[in-house]
DNA sequence: CATGAATGAGTGTTCATTCAT
DNA sequence: GATGAATGAACACTCATTCAT
């Protein structure tokens, strides 16, 4: 009953469930914390079953992270970054506040695979180099130009723009993380903490007083 | 009281030398993915002398960890941090100043146990729990004390303390994790970063512009 | 009484692929050490197509090695052996040259059988009552009663006839055996060795020198 | 109480238990089809115990054949072939017996190394290899040489000698494959069994007639 | 008829842990 | 006090086999 008839196109129902099963198993336990058994348990096959999609638990772990990371921060880069970098910003304010709605959409729609990568980058060297290479190095370099524009506008200081991109992300980093692995359940009227957060940035990377 | 509370006092030669292959051994596998076997190797004692001495694995991986940060959190905060809240700093800079220094300090000290605290906490309740405990509550307490007393004497901007304090970690953090873990080999020359981290804070953390 | 006695007499063209890439398969690979997955990408069906012929994966080693069994010792037996022993040799020397045509021929014909067979037989009790009742038994039936009469007929030795017939099936299979499987990239000009295999027989096996 | 002082010298009990069910095993149902599980079964140790000393279930096809091939065809080499082919036989038939009678005592003595070795053969390269350099080619190369000499004495015909050696090889494993694996409850009273053969190869290798 | 999907029972192997010496 | 030997339980993974479609 369940649509699956293109051979190569649409999941199978269990590989879905595989990965669903996966995804909350390793959040919770971690890579080399959880049991092939245990995600065959959570998903209601057989063990034998994930195997037959995935030819090792390491390829689940790929075929669970790389998958989402495509749609995720492939599409967010193609939707959302690529955009942010292009558009013309009318102000570096501005840029913050499009910048961390990305970011926290991206995180608040998908907790568990930010946790899961997070705890196996530093372990897997592949998995680092490929999210190094496919993620992080285009959004370094758009970042870092979208930065040298700003400071040729005269709208920010003129420290290295390395550090300028680090502050912003270690802010929104923090109140990301508190937002959403540390204070999920609190009520999330935000928008005044948001509105500190970029005044926080605006005002501690604005330029040099001039006389 | 700081006397160790165990039966006998000083840790054996063996002793030392499991701690250290284990912490080298989680910092580069994780917990998970180190074997005991390969802890005796590198220790080059028998297998079963570690659970002479821990008796199972976790224990040892606490042995490792708790210790530590009491020597080193524990010390840390008799030595550094006490005084850090206990002084009344001169200004907010100065305090700015003295709370990056220790920290850096305590991660370069011990870059592998910050790893290993790091990977296993989000799989951890117990050892979170005393980490938030022993560690946290009491750095939140006095911090969160510290702000609220620049606030008052109208050297910071009023926001929530929390969020303020979540500002400066954060901002902490980044510069940290940057300079140990992902560019350790950079040449130091970095008063100048230093400094410039400390003015985004100052800045980014001013009262509001009085009239 | 030759017609198969299966329902359906002709064997799918499936059929024949799965038979052939096993064939392929377990002489390789051995029995054992033959997954049927392989056999299946190796006859381009799926695995369960397999069992639709074959109810069990042993029923294929046995439907590969039987009808082939039949078909070529049976046939054999019919064709050349039957008249092999029915016939009467004008000399020992000419019954040992047929003789050793026509397993070479079988041998040459089926080198892959020859391997499975030889491997399974060891491990295979079915197997091997099977091969003895119907291969073996009779050759040996028919074979020494042969002996026997060349040994009234002066032609031979006057040893016991399962001595003489080990004698002439060790040596052809010493023959056989290199040729086929050792050396079957070598040249074949070797009607001088097999007359020299022939000759070695003829005078082993002559009768004792009257003065 | 049994003596297992040496590190690296005594195998221990359990090694020489484990070593003996493998070869059970591997004898009766051979390599693939013998599970580690049951030759710890039959072993009485644990499965672990067996990885303990082989560190593969091939370590341990390796560890029963290798050190029993060097003890037995190694010392064979050095006791039994080594004079085999460097004394001085008086006659063609000497050497013939003393052939035959090494071989037979090898492989009465360890029939079932020899049956694992003939099962795995054809599927092992790497035991292949190693039987080849090993065992056979300085088999042949001696043989050979002793054949060239009978030769040179015009003992024996004057054919190729590697022709000669396999009809030699041929006969004696007929009768040593049938005296072990297909008869070996029958009474041996073979001296004159191992006459006939004898006979059979000195007169079938005899130089031509001279007129 | 042929198959893609699924699986229960096993596979070889590793693990943290125990204990007699 | 330290260990070599041993292990039960679990591990990731494979197998021959079934069945709805």
């Amino acid at each position: 009953m369940t649509r699956r008839s293109r051979s190569n196109d649409a999941p199978t129902e269990a590989q879905r469930k595989i990965v669903e099963a996966a995804v909350s198993a390793f959040a919770e336990h971690g890579f080399h914390g959880t049991a092939t058994r245990d995600i065959a348990r959570r998903a209601g096959v057989a063990e034998a079953t994930i195997f037959k999609y995935f030819p090792s638990k390491r390829d689940l772990l790929l075929g669970v992270l790389g998958p989402a990371l495509e749609q995720l921060v492939g599409s967010a880069l193609a939707r959302s970054m690529e955009p942010l970098f292009s558009v013309t910003y009318p102000s570096f304010e501005a840029f913050l506040r499009a910048l961390l709605a990305e970011r926290v959409a991206f995180v608040r729609a998908h907790p568990r695979l930010v946790r899961i990568l997070a705890q196996e980058l530093p372990f897997d060297a592949e998995l680092r180099a490929g999210i190094v290479s496919r993620v992080i190095a285009p959004f370094l370099t758009k970042g870092l130009a979208q930065i040298e524009q700003f400071q040729r506008e005269g709208q920010i200081v003129g420290w290295p723009p390395p550090l300028v991109l680090r502050c912003i992300m270690s802010t929104f980093a923090g109140y990301i993380l508190h937002r959403v692995f540390i204070a999920p359940d609190e009520a999330w009227p935000d928008e005044a903490e948001v509105e500190r957060v970029i005044t926080f940035l605006v005002r501690g990377l604005s330029p040099e007083r001039p006389a």
